[in-house]
DNA sequence: CGATATCTTGAGGAATCTCAATACTAGTGG
DNA sequence: CCACTAGTATTGAGATTCCTCAAGATATCG
């Protein structure tokens, strides 16, 4: 678990009163917005601050699950391999996003980062400790993992029956929305990942991801603008063929 | 909500000593697995029993989420539809599964029986208290969530990247395993639902879901048999298959 | 036992994939 | 600052899987 390239800080203690956690960018968008100022105080005892360069592993599928995460920033995958090296990535994380659900104390998913990304890391005994006494936090992660949820069966539906356009649209207005709940730039939407990353997410090769940017480009509905941007021209025809109409 | 197909029955109240809940079919497969006899008895005191016909609609997405729900017999399918009516299934219900997470206080999806089911509902509101006041059962509702995560996200590998033979060959394995979990014959894998409901549980037609099984049966990897079951002939080289070995 | 739904099989077509070449981008070192 | 390199993206042509449409076979239910 030790990797030399992450490198990893235990913010000033809380004795000195300077609070990491209370000026955190993602503290209301995380679980950690269930907490009060002295809840956080306790979360802050256990809590480990992580930078992680770009294109690093996080964790592997079948690791040791110990510790949960946030990210404070930048960019990570989850995703599952097969065998034969087929991937398929099940979800994106933004800042305030929570990874580490486990399934028999493993990671179901491996993670790794995209972007550079800053992250902070529980214990999960110790997290687990703290939802058992503060009920309100345990309903936020129950919360969470319910949106989760619904987020997956609305990707089985896209990968199991939308065509590639209709993927493609669904994928950049759903990028679009999350970065507006994180109050980000929505319009043009900033897509750190590579075509191959969006392939594994969406079910397509690099190639047919390609093919689709240039179609909805053609047709007027996106722009590709420079620094991985496009910029959703016409965001009505795009939900549109999003929902199959 | 009150279907006339629908039969709805109050359990003969605790206080007579004959406790359903207690003799239920499903009480250590399902949430309730969580709960002292004592506390059984407290859950009790809010559930409602139900049975429902085949081929009837339970709930719809979009639907106020007031209850949820244990399936104890039959099979359930959640699905999402979209505006032209293509059909994603999400998921088949056995008994001692669960139902009922909501986002935004809505069902995310819709849930039809697909033989004759019988259920037990709980108002939402009364479970969630009991889910405060107990915190192992908060702990076993978080536990049930991560498990549907990790298997959505199974869920999404098969439906990106896997073949139609490899679809097949998961979806066998895994009604099998999930059969033999509840303790019933998980070799002839019973498949109650119809070639169209495997079909939108695949991402694939019902024409490719029975070419796919005449395939695997000339294989000799598995044997059609009568009354909806399926012997799995071969199951090495089924699970070869599956992961696309 | 008949009517109806479901399942299987066939033939042809379409969407997406594979393989391959070219263009672009970003980072590196001269 | 530019040229070079390695990675990434785009485009093309042909192959393949799966879908669509259609007919026939089988099962199910009243």
């Amino acid at each position: 678990m030790s990797n030399p390239e992450i490198s990893e800080r235990r913010k000033p203690s809380a004795s000195n009163g300077s609070h990491p956690c209370g000026a955190c960018p993602v503290r209301n968008l995380s679980v950690c917005s269930a907490l009060s100022d002295d809840e956080l105080a306790v979360l802050e005892e256990i809590v480990t601050n992580r930078d992680i360069p770009a294109h690093q592993m996080i964790f592997q599928e079948g690791d040791e699950a110990g510790d949960v995460f946030n990210v404070l920033e930048g960019v990570v995958t989850l995703y599952k391999l097969m065998p034969d090296g087929r991937r398929q990535i099940t979800g994106f994380l933004f800042g305030g996003d929570f990874m580490g659900l486990s399934v028999n104390g493993m990671f179901a998913y491996s993670a790794e980062s995209v972007t550079p990304v800053t992250m902070c890391r529980f214990p999960r005994r110790r997290l687990d400790a703290l939802m058992d006494r503060y009920p309100h936090l345990q309903r936020r992660m129950m919360g969470l993992a319910s949106n989760e949820l619904a987020a997956a069966q609305d990707q089985m539906l896209l990968l199991g029956r939308k065509s590639a356009k209709e993927k493609i649209a669904s994928f950049l207005l759903t990028l679009s929305r999350r970065a507006a709940q994180r109050e980000q730039p929505d319009d043009p939407v900033f897509l750190p990942m590579s075509r191959a990353d969006i392939g594994d997410f969406l079910g397509l090769t690099t190639e047919t991801v390609s093919r689709t940017f240039t179609q909805l480009k053609s047709s007027g509905v996106i722009r590709l603008l420079e620094g991985h941007r496009v910029l959703l021209a016409d965001r009505d025809a795009l939900t549109d063929i999003a929902e199959g109409l």
